[in-house]
DNA sequence: GTAGGGTTAG
């Protein structure tokens, strides 16, 4: 029976009065005594800590079986750093028995760091200790776990020559230690010599040909098992789903429904992830319902993956509310909905949400980060990415995702436009991924520094790192964005000649942008001609923002025509157009792109732009006057106005339509979102601090022109981050110098 | 005499 008070609230002289007798057997009355309850129920170190107190105490601690159960639960418990105190009750031990060893050995092979188990097998062994069989499982998974091959088979010498090659469990610990290690071919055959196998050694094997993508290997020992259990279906289940077979993976699943098997929460859960990946709403809905019907319903993990299908689903509203239902959630739960949130550019509610779980009793851990950081890049809260970046080094250091954490923090600080944090992270990591380069390389484009990614690039190299296809999208649109077009031809050659890797549609893109930026029309035509695949919307639209640039009108029409064809739903193909027409002056064809605009029932997605003050992330739009501080804001955009005025400022009328329809005379352009979340930064920080701002769209050259000003009028820093690029404002200038 | 192997958020 679990036991619902506090440990610490019960008495002392009612658990620890019993003292094991020599015609009782101890550890029978130990197992039925509150005190391992109690440790079993125990949460916090603190109350172990006493626990242990009254075990010495009362004598209890001389008995090697309660020494061994301590440290046992100190090792499998979750709720915290239990290892560390099994090790120091570990060393108070005169004479540990083979039991307690091996208790030791497991913890070491279960925590964070599995090699130190290897270690104190070393230990132990020159200690002249001797091996039993129940050692080698546990040393055998910490091989499996670090993937160690080569002490794996050390120790794999050790089982035969202390013969316990026989041992079923040893036996399926080297299947599992091998498959795991990638080395199949070892795995099977220690599976074939096997005098006897059972469905666990059968399961280890498939679990290893099925994550390698060996599904038919797998799919044929599963036959082979005589006596199927529900682990063995999940694993073969889990194997398919893993990669990404799902249409196999259902049809096992109902087999297993027509066996004399029935499905457990494993089962369910992973049932539900596959149909969460491949998208299929009606079967999740029906297995939604069988769950309720069999009781399954409020199943904490089948809970938290239904509530990954209905949000990857687009059903944000039904996984809230089945959120919202749980009578307990654990830290899954809040990952899952904030993911699905990410997963549906929902970042605003991802952060509202990752705030009240900060708010409740709950503990953000690495995955937490993992989806909360994309979710602070979009909006551009760097207040809130810092403080994820502190609580990072404090809280969760030596977690297991350290470097993929990393790279998030690099492509947050990247993106929040704090180019030089993202640098000092990158500097600081001490194993670097090739996609930490490719975060900190994309950095670089991204903020105009082409030069140093460069640079990076080069160092990356005599690192003796391999780049891969994301390396080259961040060289060629580092080379698109400064306007550097012969090396962004020569790193294209080079990709193919010297790397051997094969050009998608990303990097035929960042050169065709290239090209048309430069008038080179020709040219680009050409490599759509020769590209193996079709171009997108991304490609037609940077040539038709190329014509604008050259005034090409003729070229513009086509390329416009092309857009509409693979975006016709996209009213952005039409009001490019429209602004084109504008500024060559062509007002009868910009009547009918608007007419046309209109019988489509098209608008345009409004600018947006946002601004972190304060840890708080405020989002204008065109117009938009429900700010508080709306009569502020206005105040300030009129000053702005005057003193741009002054300083010489002529508003370029020509592209008046870019936000086309209720407002497009008056005040389209004075009402630029972009200029609402400047004025607002104005009039909410101190002189002289840095403004960062961040834009959905591409921003306007009248906008452009005006932020060059305004950072010289108010001596401000401003940072703006529009759909492709980030824009450093200071003193009159931008660091794009005007090219994009 | 107690313990050990295979499946389950990204």
């Amino acid at each position: 029976m679990m036991l619902s008070y506090h440990p610490l609230t019960v008495p002392s002289c009612h658990t620890f009065h019993f003292l094991p007798s020599s015609s009782d057997p101890p550890y029978d009355i130990i197992r039925s005594h509150t005190s391992l309850s109690l440790l079993l129920n125990c949460k916090t170190l603190k109350s172990l800590r006493k626990i242990h107190a009254q075990m010495i105490k009362t004598g209890l601690h001389n008995t090697n079986y309660a020494l061994s159960k301590l440290i046992e639960l100190c090792v499998l418990s979750p709720h915290f750093e239990g290892l560390t105190y099994a090790i120091s009750v570990f060393e108070t031990i005169q004479e540990p028995n083979q039991l307690i060893w091996n208790t030791m050995l497991r913890g070491h092979a279960l925590s964070s760091d599995p090699v130190s188990s290897l270690k104190l097998y070393v230990s132990m062994i020159s200690l002249g200790l001797l091996p039993n069989s129940y050692t080698f499982p546990f040393l055998l998974k910490s091989c499996a776990k670090s993937n160690t091959l080569r002490e794996g088979q050390q120790i794999h010498g050790h089982v035969l020559k202390f013969g316990y090659g026989l041992d079923l469990y040893v036996h399926t610990s080297l299947i599992s230690m091998y498959a795991q290690n990638g080395r199949l071919e070892d795995a099977q055959q220690v599976f074939d010599r096997s005098s006897h196998r059972d469905v666990v050694s059968y399961t280890a094997l498939i679990t290893g040909y099925a994550s390698r993508g060996y599904t038919q290997s797998a799919q044929k020992m599963f036959d082979e098992i005589p006596d199927k259990d529900v682990v063995s279906w999940n694993a073969m289940i889990s194997g398919y789903v893993e990669t990404g077979y799902y249409k196999e993976a259902f049809e096992l699943f109902e087999d297993m429904m027509k066996s004399n098997v029935s499905p457990d929460e494993s089962t369910m859960v992973t049932v539900l992830s596959a149909c969460a990946q491949s998208g299929s709403i009606e079967l999740g809905r029906q297995v939604h319902s069988w769950i309720d019907d069999h009781g399954f319903g409020s199943n904490l993990k089948i809970v938290n993956a239904l509530i990954d299908l209905y949000s990857k689903c687009g059903e944000v509203a039904t996984a809230c509310g089945l959120f919202e239902g749980m009578s307990y959630k654990d830290v899954v739960s809040w990952n899952t909905l904030i993911g699905g949130y990410t997963h549906m550019s929902l970042y605003k509610e991802a952060l509202l949400l990752f705030q009240e779980m900060l708010r409740s009793n709950e503990s953000p851990n690495d995955v937490t980060m993992l989806s909360i950081l994309p979710a602070c890049a979009h909006l551009g809260a760097i207040d809130i990415g810092r403080w994820i970046h502190v609580y990072i080094a404090k809280k969760l250091k030596g977690v297991t995702n350290a470097s993929s954490l990393r790279t998030s923090l690099i492509d947050m600080y990247a993106k929040c436009g704090d180019i030089e944090a993202a640098h000092q992270v990158f500097n600081s990591m001490l194993h670097r991924s090739l996609s930490s380069w490719n975060a900190m390389i994309f950095g670089f484009a991204m903020h105009g520094r082409a030069n140093a990614a460069f640079d990076l690039f080069s160092r990356m190299r005599k690192n003796g790192i391999e780049p891969d296809g994301i390396t080259f999208v961040g060289l060629l649109s580092a080379c698109s964005h400064s306007g550097m077009l012969d090396l962004g031809r020569r790193i294209f050659r080079s990709m193919t000649q010297d790397y051997n890797i094969t050009p998608k549609l990303e990097h035929y893109g960042c050169m065709i942008d290239l090209l048309g930026h430069s008038g080179l029309f020709n040219e680009a035509k050409e490599m759509i001609n020769t590209m193996p695949m079709e171009p997108d919307g991304v490609i037609w639209c940077s040539l038709l923002k190329a014509c604008k640039t050259h005034g090409n009108l003729e070229l513009a029409e086509s390329f416009a025509q092309n857009l509409m064809k693979v975006e016709p739903e996209n009213p952005g193909s039409y009001v490019l157009l429209s602004n084109i027409y504008a500024t060559a002056g062509e007002w009868n064809k910009v009547a009918k792109i608007r007419a046309l605009l209109n019988n489509k029932g098209m608008r345009k997605v409004p600018g947006g732009s946002s601004i972190e003050i304060n840890s708080e992330v405020h989002e204008f739009i065109i117009g938009d006057k429900v700010h508080p501080r709306n009569r502020e804001i206005y105040g300030m955009l009129e000053e702005m106005e005057v003193l741009l005025e002054k300083a010489g400022f002529v508003p370029d009328t020509s592209e008046v339509l870019q936000e086309i329809e209720e407002e497009w005379k008056e005040g389209a352009l004075r009402h630029h979102s972009e200029k609402l979340a400047i004025a607002f930064g104005l009039i909410s920080t101190k002189p002289g601090t840095k403004l960062t701002i961040v834009k959905n769209l591409r921003i306007c050259r009248n906008c452009h022109e005006a932020t060059k000003l305004i950072s010289k009028i108010y001596r401000r820093e401003i940072i703006a981050r529009d759909r492709a690029r980030f824009h450093h404002f200071r003193d009159g200038v931008c660091s794009c110098n005007d090219c994009w």
